[in-house]
DNA sequence: TTGAAAGCGCTAACAA
DNA sequence: TTGTTAGCGCTTTCAA
């Protein structure tokens, strides 16, 4: 049978070619009998309006390109679900990009991929973009939103919690409930997100006048961050009685590591806070305290964002960070009040 | 700036439109000096081909539909990430349709959402096509493969793992070891995968001469799983000694309810084995034994059978079943030893 | 409101 | 090997 073109509807109704596409098209001007007689023939075809030779008149493709580096840490696939639903809402789908490898040689290939497919915007979760591929997007008049990720480059929107801000808070937590010997955890350093968080982890303990235990990147990979665990509790000078991880993922390995290698318990012998708030981290096995990065907010604020730098492209670039909560669950302990 | 097209090549570089679709275009014919000359240009304007013009030519969008019910079972962004990559290589992406909702009415707006974008196939994960929705990919010529799930349909493609047989085998491996008060937490009735894992549970009892303990439907379903959980300790007769559960998503569940509700050990007090194998069940706190989808020969499996029908359309439809084997972790203990 | 006609950016005959 | 030309299926002027 194959594609059945406006061209077959029309022939079928006894209408112009054009008065099919008006039908089909939202705010053209048809007659109720038109419009009545052409879905008609239309629903006997089976007939559905071509999305890309729509494209090529209107320059819209309806496809974003959701660009992301790995799908392993829950809060992706989570977001990308919820992405996805919310430009459902607006007539857009997601056109999946994995762009793990690090050489901007691989980037160049994705950003190329990205123009082949007319996309009408960029989410970039996860990933860095640097200069040249950002203005590449510019000059292709592609609209990027960063999410969950900042740039120094102040032409790029982007939106993401207060990782800062969220860091701080989670480490004032620890010091206030009595903590010590306060070691981080970090996320990748390469990342905005990850010296972000490290650097409220900084910020909050220098305020109290105490040196870090130790800082160690995890690059947000669970090999590392277990690696990283191992070195953290082979020192001979005591145990860290609090650890401050970069996020949620690796806290899973973190506490894993100290659970089942190390065989000491969360929170007695040694309190975990974590970031992101993943779904996993409210189930028992781990049941973490964590700070929440607000998902739905990000979501909203991506999409909305978005569409703005798609409709009118006079809107300048805004860095949106939103408020994170600590959500204080089993893996701290009040050692204030432990003796 | 906006788009550059392929004519704006042509007056840069001093030849006709038709050179530079043709050093663009895989075997078309073009001396080495033409293309020097074409791909110079090119480079200087940023060209790329509109991928979405060539579509309506040569009929293939380049695009592949994956469809799936929902994200959260690790199973499937795992499969989602395998598939990316995998369909890229051949020079393919994937446009993403999320189908949670069960409706046939809803399932018909996915169909034609997909008949819009013009996917050259699609890849129906975890979810059920009806007959009357294959009809209509059909009909449009999009091939279909199932991934994960099978049809009675006889003219649906499919690549799953042998379930029955996996199932069985779980069973047996727990009855060997001496487990004699089984219970099931099926995955959902309505899917094959649910079905044909219960199948092979109840088989491998009855070759044994064994009632089933209690079997529940746990719908594939987190909380559905932890209701399971709770009905099946809250019986009077004793408990179960083990539970086969119909995937490893629910089984984490199962698990949490078992440890942090019942307050029981595992595998002490009752042996538990999952379906899948998903990253997770290898993780310290789980420890899952777990039937092991061979998900790299179902993803290869799956994306050469869609190339195939993509190709050559005289393929004849094949549901393939891959052998999983099971995969003996901590959460399983030998009762025969025990006294 | 409707139809005729032009053209979006490209590929693929067909001639040269 | 190259250029010319005719569409792919649609939207959007422009007249009627």
């Amino acid at each position: 049978m194959g594609k059945v073109t406006s061209l077959d509807v029309a022939r079928k109704a006894g209408v112009s070619q054009s008065a099919v596409s008006r039908t089909f098209t939202e705010g053209a001007s048809v007659s109720v009998g038109m419009a009545k007689k052409v879905r008609k023939a239309a629903d006997e075809l089976d007939y559905r309006p071509n999305i890309l030779a729509r494209s090529l008149i209107t320059g819209r493709s309806r496809i974003i390109a959701l660009v992301v580096g790995y799908l392993d840490n829950q809060f992706y696939p989570d977001a990308l679900e919820k992405l996805s639903r919310a430009l459902k809402e607006k007539g857009y789908h997601i056109l999946v990009f994995l762009a793990s490898n690090e050489s901007e040689q691989e980037a160049q290939k994705v950003v190329d991929e990205l123009i082949d497919y007319q996309v009408d915007g960029i989410i970039a979760a996860s990933v860095s973009l640097s200069h040249s591929l950002a203005k590449r997007c510019k000059t292709q008049n592609i609209p990027i939103m960063l999410f969950n990720r900042r740039q120094d480059n102040p032409s790029l929107s982007s939106v993401t919690s207060n990782n800062f801000l969220g860091a701080k808070k989670a480490t004032e937590y620890l010091l206030a409930t009595g903590h010590r010997k306060l070691a981080h955890i970090s996320g990748w350093s390469e990342t905005s997100t990850g010296r972000e968080r490290a650097a409220g982890f900084a910020c909050a303990l220098e305020k109290f006048g105490l040196e870090p235990y130790d800082i160690i990147d995890g690059m947000y990979n669970r090999e590392k961050a277990i690696e990283a665990t191992r070195k953290l509790f082979s020192k001979k000078n005591g145990l860290p009685d609090a650890i401050f991880v970069g996020n949620d993922h690796m806290c899973f390995a973190v506490m894993d590591s100290i659970r089942y290698e190390m065989g000491l318990r969360i929170p007695e012998d040694v309190s975990i806070v974590g970031f992101d708030d993943v779904p996993l981290s409210s189930w028992p096995a781990y049941n973490l305290t964590t700070v929440r990065q607000p998902i739905n907010k990000m979501i909203q604020s991506t999409i909305k964002g978005l569409m703005n730098l798609i409709h009118n492209d006079l809107t300048e670039p805004k860095q949106l960070q939103l408020e994170g909560k600590l959500i204080v669950r089993g893996t701290t302990t009040n050692r204030l009040k432990e003796k």
